[in-house]
DNA sequence: TTAATTACGGAACATTTATTCCGTAAATCT
DNA sequence: AGATTTACGGAATAAATGTTCCGTAATTAA
């Protein structure tokens, strides 16, 4: 009944994703996805409405994609204080290899727009609340097999390990350090371990 | 020789300082800028050159200001867990009350303009450092005291404590909750100390 | 094959952006 | 007081911004 497009919806999202995370909301303009994402002006506003729709839908590709990767290494774990240290690692490994200073897509958006933009907010809070209580039962089930420190709650610790986490993705942004990033890991890992 | 200046330039990076806080470099239009300091177009480019050296200059002044603040507070406590408690509590305050979810100056600066500006970015590292030597200074006073635990050597918990209080950061831009930011402070203190 | 529908490329648009310019006002030095 | 220098208000500017429009191309249902 109609012409067919000629781009992948969800290769394009990724491409927007990876724009929006490197140079964020305001850093980046419409010319620049366009160019970025290789389709045309007209597509682009046809298929994802305008820039902040398009940034909302890159947000919540990221949503579905690296959050769910995390929760679900986090529920299938074995060694908690493993998996942990593995989630933390994992985000640092961009930053310091190919030293394009992402950090993370989450925390830049609530740093950049959450303040101001209430739809936004509330994307970046569902995340953050889905993150903490994935941390909260891996943590609560270390704890059930002696792997976790019962000194505190399991919700206490599992803020506690979203805080540091968030710490990492700011650290990410600019001259990362894999010893600096190694203490950090350390001492926090230390502190969840009886 | 020439006429005096209506205003007062420490004033008006006062304010300048808050509007970037709040709303980012890219957030923030000159025409807000303009109607924000209460100064004029011409007068606002004749003292600060433009945008983006009226940002360093905000930048700077917050170091000036606010960092220095916390450092002496650092160098000159007794109790040095309570010191620490008081930097972490006191950076929260603005984001429960006002609810006007500023953050932190540098962490925000880090996040959206270090990854892709060099001079801001040694800014923003020049303070991370300060920060982290006055963490460690306390720290390592606290360890010969006995407040400190020695488990961990005193550079591995300064760049752990610069890290939450970055997590915190981030956490005070959006949705700050008092319990959540206890825990979180909780669990640090309690990792710090014997 | 034709009709209907949607996709595409690119020019066009109105608005906003950061910045400059200019005429006038005020302050200081001689 | 006069000359000189700088500050100020506001209009003006050029470029960039996000978005729309239009003619043509491609696809499918009838």
């Amino acid at each position: 009944m109609a012409r067919t497009k000629e781009f992948d919806e969800t290769e394009v999202l990724d491409k927007a994703m990876d724009l929006f995370w490197r140079k964020g909301y305001n850093g980046i303009s419409a010319q620049e996805l366009v160019d970025g994402l290789g389709l045309s002006r007209s597509s682009l506003y046809d298929t994802f409405v305008d820039k902040h729709t398009l940034f909302t839908r890159a947000l919540e590709h990221y949503r579905a994609k690296g959050t769910n990767d995390i929760v679900n290494l986090l529920d299938n774990a074995t060694s908690i204080p493993e998996a942990i240290k593995e989630v933390l690692i994992r985000a640092q490994k961009s930053s310091l290899q190919n030293k394009d200073a992402r950090g993370c897509f989450m925390v830049n958006t609530r740093v950049e727009l959450a303040p101001h933009d209430p739809e936004i907010a509330a994307i970046v809070k569902e995340n953050w609340q889905a993150l903490e209580d994935a941390y909260y039962r891996a943590l609560k089930r270390g704890q059930d097999m002696g792997q976790i420190t019962t000194t505190q709650n399991a919700r206490a610790l599992a803020r506690f390990v979203v805080n540091n986490s968030w710490g990492l993705s700011v650290y990410g942004k600019s001259d990362a350090d894999k010893k600096v990033i190694d203490d950090i890991i350390r001492v926090t890992l230390q502190t969840l371990t009886p």
